[in-house]
DNA sequence: GCCGTTTTCGGCCCGACTGTTTTCAGTCG
């Protein structure tokens, strides 16, 4: 079974909600909030865990770990079903919509009986909000485009999750018997950022017990369809999950085929037809006598159209069907080429864990090196100071003597509105890495946020551009700028941009990785981490730079420690 | 509700922006 976490980290933000939205103390939600990033953040299960133990983690507390024990003992929270009861379901759903808070959705709920953003629609079209004090013309207009941007990105889910549901039900299927193979397929093996719904292939002689264990999984909350090749369910959080049971003779075709993309499937069936071969999920065959000529690897298969396999992450008809033919397919970075992370954080500012946690747990990853960048002191929620953070340093350098991995000191430096950054420069000198990213006044004109990002650029310490251009998939849009420019203006200064590997964030995304190839920048492929469940997280960097057609030269984080030192010391004065 | 070279009470993420106001509440990062 997957870890209690999640849904327990759930469950605090919502009981957090609803304190919010019953006007109930402030910093009481504040604190669930906050235990619910501890506990989603934290290493262990806590399903394993007395109240003891619970009580050890950051932010959890007596009455905290008693809930969490009474949920886990008994399913539920009582405070929490009171709360629940008195506030229905989907005033809850009316936070998702941006620019809408607690205080907003109970006045909605309260004055006008809106339960849920459907029913907020209706009463704006219905004009039912004029009146109401607090609600003018732009809290209308910006309530439906709030509204719209929900639901466009409505039914997809983060690449992120997709894939951990992925994994946990091939665990459970590759433990029947009469599984040969499985894998998944789909939008999920290309890596795309978000998932409409699971595609999974197993190989079997023999269908029926495969669809039995399928169908009668815990996620299974309804089974759509019950078949002997193919099955599908919903699953309790209402993602579709297809499962397609194959003869382990035609895996390689049938691989092939449900990978995709639609369009990468059409070029190469098209090249079928002009050899005059069929291909489909059962094999390649001759088109006039329907004899099978290859079916078994995906590698046949492409083989026999005359082409090298093409990695999942290319296969979207972007060029990779000519560039296979041209024998001019890029080596793709992969995941074992990461030497190091350069972006992550600790509890000294807003990640979860101690600066002792992170690092053995990128020791355990066996990185050859790591940087620590938390928050400087222009985000002022983190409470950075210079004092705080040469304390850092100085653990930092205790640190580096119990193992071989490098740990770098770096910070993550604010964007100023005008392009300059936090601190003077002397100070920023002795730091071995600095990322500088844009987490405010994200609506500048295109304009001014071009030089504003070119200004930190040109800054002779900022070594990474951080998640370029600031979106939250389903959540904020990018900022605007001029990308172009600023990618040249990347390659001419020295400075790379990041490939943010958080699932909402996948932040350059592909497209902007391939246009900024174009214009010679390279890249730093880092987590972000906040806790060490995140460092897994650069599997999803690396794919995203593969969509990218990356290969590892380009990224500066599978450079050996002295090239990538020399590419760090940028402007630094006394560096490499 | 959590936490503590501020340690059992009194703080807690500070500042800016937006849209509504007419001096400020709500939301966000």
């Amino acid at each position: 079974m997957p870890r209690a976490n999640d849904e327990v980290a759930e469950l605090l933000q919502e009981y957090s909600d609803l304190i919010s939205i019953s006007g109930g103390d402030a910093f009481k939600a504040r604190a669930y909030e906050k235990a619910a990033r501890s506990v989603s953040g934290y290493h262990g299960d806590v399903g394993s865990l007395d109240v003891k133990e619970l009580g050890k983690i950051p932010n959890v507390g007596g009455s905290i770990a008693e809930k969490i024990r009474e949920y886990l003992e008994t399913g539920s929270i009582a405070a929490l079903e009171r709360l629940r009861g008195q506030i229905p379901d989907g005033v809850r759903s009316l936070m998702a919509i941006p620019t809408l808070g607690p205080k907003k959705a109970m006045k909605l709920y309260e004055e006008l009986h809106v339960a849920s953003p459907e029913e907020l629609l209706d009463a704006l079209h219905d004009e039912r909000l004029r009146g109401l004090p607090g609600f003018g013309p732009k809290t209308e207009e910006n309530l439906l485009r709030g509204i719209q941007q929900l639901q466009r990105s409505g039914d997809r889910v983060l690449l992120g999750v997709a894939f951990d549901l992925a994994e946990e039900i091939l665990a459970v299927l590759r433990d029947v018997k009469e599984v040969r193979r499985c894998d998944y397929a789909g939008s999920l093996r290309r890596m795309r950022e978000t998932i409409g719904d699971i595609d999974l292939l197993v190989a079997s002689e023999d269908a029926e017990p495969v669809m039995d264990a399928f169908t009668s999984m815990p996620y299974a909350a309804r089974v759509l369809a019950r078949g002997s090749t193919k099955s599908s369910i919903l699953t309790t959080k209402g993602l579709q999950v297809d499962l397609r049971v194959v003869e382990p003779a035609v895996w390689g075709a049938a691989l092939q085929y449900f990978t995709g993309s639609k369009a990468h499937n059409v070029r190469i069936r098209e090249m079928a037809v002009r050899k005059g071969l069929k291909l489909s999920e059962y094999g390649l065959f001759r088109a006039k006598t329907n004899e099978l000529i290859v079916a078994e690897t995906e590698e046949e298969v492409y083989r026999r159209l005359g082409l090298p396999w093409i990695p999942p992450t290319l296969r979207e008809d972007r060029g990779e069907v000519e560039a296979a033919l041209e024998g001019d397919l890029p080596v793709l970075i992969e995941e074992k080429d990461i030497r190091g992370d350069l972006h992550t954080h600790t509890n000294l500012t807003d990640g979860v864990a101690p600066l002792e946690e992170m690092v053995a747990a990128a020791r355990a990853r066996k990185l050859a090196y790591y940087a620590v960048t938390d928050h400087a002191e222009l985000l002022y929620m983190q409470r950075m100071t210079k004092e705080k953070m040469l304390a850092q340093r100085r653990r930092l350098e205790e640190l580096s003597h119990e193992g071989d991995m490098v740990l770098l000191h770096g910070t993550e430096l604010n964007i100023q509105p005008d392009g300059s950054v936090d601190w003077d420069q002397g100070f920023l000198d002795d730091f071995d890495v600095c990322v500088a990213s844009v987490h405010s006044h994200f609506n500048q004109s295109k304009d001014e946020m071009t030089s504003r990002i070119i200004g930190a650029l040109e800054h002779p310490c900022v070594n990474i551009l951080g998640h370029p251009t600031a979106r939250q998939i389903g959540r904020r849009p990018p900022i605007d700028f001029d990308v172009e420019e600023v990618f040249r203006a990347a390659a001419r200064t020295g400075t790379a941009l990041e490939i943010n590997s958080f699932p909402d964030r996948l932040d350059l995304n592909d497209e902007l990785v391939a246009w900024a190839r174009e214009q010679g920048a390279v890249f730093a492929v880092d987590t972000d981490a906040h806790s060490p469940i995140h460092l897994p997280n650069v599997r999803f960097g690396v794919a995203t730079a593969q969509r990218g057609w990356v290969t590892k030269a380009e990224v500066i984080n599978t450079w050996p420690l002295g090239k990538l030192k020399r590419f760090l010391a940028k402007g630094r004065p006394g560096r490499a």
